[in-house]
DNA sequence: TACAACATTAGAGTATAGTCTATACTTGAT
DNA sequence: ATCAAGTATAGACTATACTCTAATGTTGTA
């Protein structure tokens, strides 16, 4: 498919897209078969990718992060040993990340009751 | 206390202290029996607010949704009622956060799951 | 064949959140 | 008195992640 069938299957707008596949998160294959436009074309698995970059950026994740998430899934440039090392390195901060909502949510139901109780 | 004493209690540089200030989230006050200089000084409230910025930093939050909370906690310009609503809003919005995380938790067990089982 | 819709590239512009520099004044220890 | 260290303000600069514009070429339908 073309940028344009990609944007409105991920709901991603096509100068994002191309924001996206410039920093290496996506790829598109040109055809070489078609001599007259250079147009590049994309799979289902560069919609997979998108989905997971979009859930990957709501939690937090910098493009530098999910490059090497995606890199370490789809990708045969990192050994074995490097992906299970970057995939851990993740989960990792994911638990942080976790912990750290739950202080937040602590504090907050502070500041909440705090409130309540015209204590501020 | 001064801003240098304040940095050094934070582990915030002045600079970003001074950021800060100007964007409302903090608030020094000048001593108006010195007229030989206009310095700010600070509350051991304000080490708590810079504290609580820093963490409400790391979840996610921007610096616009820290002041609203900053202000429904230790300021008097909302109604209580607002100060609730405003509260119990980012309560609802870390509990997104929290399900977020799980979500990409588990693509990326699975992705580890793939990489261990030479799956892609 | 006209032309609207779509494609590409380069590069400019925006928002957020700092971070740093320059200038100028103040304070405190020697 | 000197001078390093601290303080204030304005404004320039940086990084990240887009977002938009301009110029130019291609495709598909009336």
């Amino acid at each position: 498919m073309l940028i344009n069938e990609l944007s409105k299957k991920t709901g991603i707008s096509t100068h994002t897209i191309r924001f996206y596949e410039k920093s290496g998160l996506i790829e598109g294959k040109r055809d070489e078969s078609i001599k007259s436009n250079n147009y590049f074309h994309y799979d289902e698995v560069t919609i997979e990718k998108l989905e997971f970059i979009s859930e990957a950026k709501s939690v937090g994740f910098t493009i530098k992060e999910i490059s090497q998430i995606i890199d370490a899934w789809y990708n045969s440039k990192y050994s074995k040993k490097h992906k299970i090392e970057i995939l851990d390195d993740k989960l990792i901060s994911l638990e942080q990340k976790m912990k750290e909502i739950k202080e937040m949510k602590k504090q907050i139901l502070k500041f909440k009751n705090d409130v309540l109780n015209n204590r501020c």
